[in-house]
DNA sequence: AGCACGCCGACT
DNA sequence: GTCGGCGTGCTC
């Protein structure tokens, strides 16, 4: 007879605690899977088992008996230990932490195959000689695998620099000493170069793909095989983390700086810090690669808690594009009213007249970014969220980008009645009328998420572009990562602007690596690529040295101005946000916790608490949200999340009227 | 979250 | 007298 405690699946805040029960099978392991009686009813649930002991901890007037172990799902106990990790550190419930390793579904239906990378064949491009460089890189690695250490590296490449035949080479020196790989990418659909790549070395059989487009059974199946080690190879977006592997060597991190690791579901989790502490546990080595890496991450390279990696040569020897920078009110004060500057003009047309490929990147979809009245100034808003209307021109509908509402424009002010209506501001559907009225005899196609709704998959429109059937491609973000084309001449980023005056620390930080990032799109076949940047605030530091492709510099400016500011690395943040169907509720619960905070970490910690205030978006969806930001000091992470743990306990034994979320570190602060 | 117990108003 | 309203409190 064994005792065990236990965590239940359910919903409720108010039961996420280690429930001990009795158990008479012997076979009981922590990690098992369970089925317990529950509650008044003595409803069946399913249960996890955490800690299993001889004799219970005290005397339970109503001690209940497991029914049976679930024979099929049995967690490891590196998995039961960073659930526990996980309840802490992000303040989530048990339950959440244990799905996140068992995602939901049952097994398949034979006979109805969808995953297109079951089988795939790959491209088998032979395993090519290393570069000076790469192998220099790769020493440690290898050194830091065949000794089982656990290490952190930071992979720091200009684009094109060969990381893939890195990550490769340190996969195969993981599966020779007979352990697995997770390697994560920031999203599937962008990263089938890479795939396939992998799947020709390895062999489709040795590798899992996890994306999004597998159905529940499929996925259910995939987690099966990597479970049962069938699999060495787990290849996924940032939920595969979590992938139930038996020893785990390496987890590589392609695009580290991407947004795409943080969660933004609870449980807020950042794959970077689930991949550290499994690998903790597993005694395996992270290796992170980017050619623009997070500012917080580079530091960690300059302290010695990431060992960083240099690949600064680019494969052929290809050199960087020329990049150009245009000040946009001069482009105003010339004349010139359109959103293509007359450089851009210029060397669109001698890229098109060459019959090399164009890119222009503009960060907003859309046709125009606000509707107004001329007359009496009103802005079109959204009923429920408040934020101004998008106006899409190809379905001829007024668009709130927040929660999807949608609209008929008015023909007349609804105001004032006035026939005014104008549509100010640029999206990429205007980009595309523009270009279209420039070079009506280019092929141009718009890549962002209204043109791949309607007109298929994106991969479909990057086969076509890859062909050359496309001349001009208009995108948003998903045209600046990861592509690898050979033949484009030109990159042009229509406002470096967009992200720059977005009210958040790390907004220079995300427009130097999308600048960066576009501009490495260019010339990476054979010739020299052009990029020209178009901006209102030339001058900017993020600006300016994205335009000289200067890492380093950005990188020196930029932690100045975070360490003078307490931000990330010198600080966690921690945001709360309430929201309420009554703004009144909201508002009182975030000056209650406010207060509770500040008494809870005492004097001289009160600074660090700011003041709730409505949240950048008020009101979404007929909800209003108040946030509350926390600036906790390096090295009292533990302290702050406890406290915040505490009042979280005590506050819910209340009715709710309000709902809390708690975000370490978030990625954004809208 | 569920679910049962419990202490008050409308109904056969 | 009792059926059932949901307010309250607990779940090993």
């Amino acid at each position: 007879m064994k005792y065990i405690d236990v965590a239940i699946d359910n919903k409720s805040e108010h039961t996420d605690t280690l429930y001990t029960y009795g158990c008479g099978d012997d076979r009981v392991q922590i990690g098992q899977k369970v089925y317990v009686p529950f509650g008044l009813g003595n409803k069946v649930r399913d249960a996890y088992v955490f800690r299993i002991s001889d004799k219970p901890k005290s005397e339970y007037k109503n001690l209940k008996y497991a029914e049976a172990l679930d024979e099929e799902v049995c967690l490891s106990r590196e998995i039961i230990n960073t659930c526990c990790w996980m309840k802490r550190r992000y303040l989530c419930k048990y339950i959440d932490a244990v799905k996140c390793f068992t995602p939901a579904g049952s097994r398949s239906k034979r006979g109805k195959e969808r995953n297109p990378y079951k089988g795939a064949e790959g491209e088998d491009s032979g395993v090519p000689e290393l570069t000076r460089q790469q192998k220099a890189a790769l020493q440690p690695i290898s050194e830091a695998i065949g000794r089982r250490l656990h290490q952190r590296f930071l992979l720091y490449g200009v684009t094109g620099s060969g990381k893939t035949e890195v990550y490769m080479r340190a996969a195969q020196k993981c599966l020779d000493e007979g352990r697995q790989v997770i390697m994560l990418v920031p999203e599937i659909s962008l990263t089938t170069q890479i795939i396939q790549r992998f799947i020709g070395r390895f062999g489709a059989e040795t590798i899992a793909v996890l994306h999004s487009r597998l159905s529940p059974g499929e996925r259910h199946d995939e987690w099966t095989r990597i479970r049962t080690g069938q699999v060495s190879i787990v290849i996924g977006a940032r939920s595969a983390v979590f992938a139930p592997l038996a020893d785990i060597g390496m987890i590589i991190l392609d695009e580290e700086h991407e947004a795409t690791y943080k969660s933004d579901m609870t449980p807020k989790y950042d794959a970077v810090e689930v991949a550290l502490k499994r690998l903790q546990e597993h005694r395996g080595i992270l290796l992170c690669g980017s050619a623009t890496p997070g500012v917080s991450t580079y530091y960690r390279s300059q302290m010695g808690i990431y060992k960083r990696l240099e690949l600064t040569e680019r494969y052929n020897q290809v050199a960087l594009p020329q990049v150009e920078v245009i000040d946009m009110r001069d482009e105003l004060k010339a004349g010139n009213k359109t959103i293509i500057s007359r450089a851009l003009h210029r060397e669109m047309e001698s890229a098109l007249e060459k019959k090399r490929q164009i890119i222009l990147f503009l960060n907003r979809r859309g046709y125009s970014t606000f509707i107004s009245c001329r007359e009496c100034g009103l802005v079109l808003k959204c009923p429920s969220c408040g934020i101004s209307l998008t106006y899409h021109k190809e379905d001829g509908r007024a668009v709130c980008h927040y929660c999807g509402h949608e609209e008929e424009p008015p023909a007349l002010c609804p105001s004032c009645g006035s026939k005014y209506i104008r549509y100010f501001g640029t999206g990429t559907e205007k980009v595309e009328e523009q270009v279209n009225a420039l070079f009506p005899e280019a092929v141009i196609q718009r890549l962002d998420l209204d043109s791949t709704r309607r007109k298929g998959s994106i991969e479909a429109i990057l086969k076509r572009f890859k062909k050359g059937r496309i001349d001009i491609l208009v995108g948003t973000q998903l045209v600046a990562k990861g592509l690898d084309f050979r033949n484009v001449g030109l990159v042009g980023i229509i406002s470096a602007d967009v992200t720059l005056n977005i009210p958040d620390f790390r907004s220079p930080e995300r427009t130097f690596q999308l600048i960066t990032q576009a501009a490495g799109r260019a010339g990476r076949g054979e010739e020299t690529g052009r990029v020209i940047i178009q901006s209102y605030t030339p001058d900017n530091y993020a600006v300016r040295f994205a335009a000289q492709q200067d890492y380093k510099g950005f990188f020196d400016a930029e932690i100045q101005l975070r360490s003078y500011m307490g931000y990330p690395p010198f600080s966690d943040l921690i945001q709360l946000v309430f929201s309420s169907k009554e703004e009144e509720k909201a508002k009182a619960a975030a000056e209650l916790w406010y207060e509770k905070y500040a008494d809870a970490l005492g004097q001289g910690e009160r600074e660090r608490i700011f003041r709730p205030q409505p949240a950048p978006m008020n009101k979404i969806k007929d909800t209003y949200r108040y946030c509350m930001l926390i600036k906790c000091p390096q090295g009292k992470r533990k302290t702050y999340t406890e406290a915040l743990r505490q009042i979280k306990d005590t506050e819910k034994i209340k009715k709710k009227e309000y709902a809390v979320t708690v975000d370490i570190n978030p990625y954004s602060f809208v």
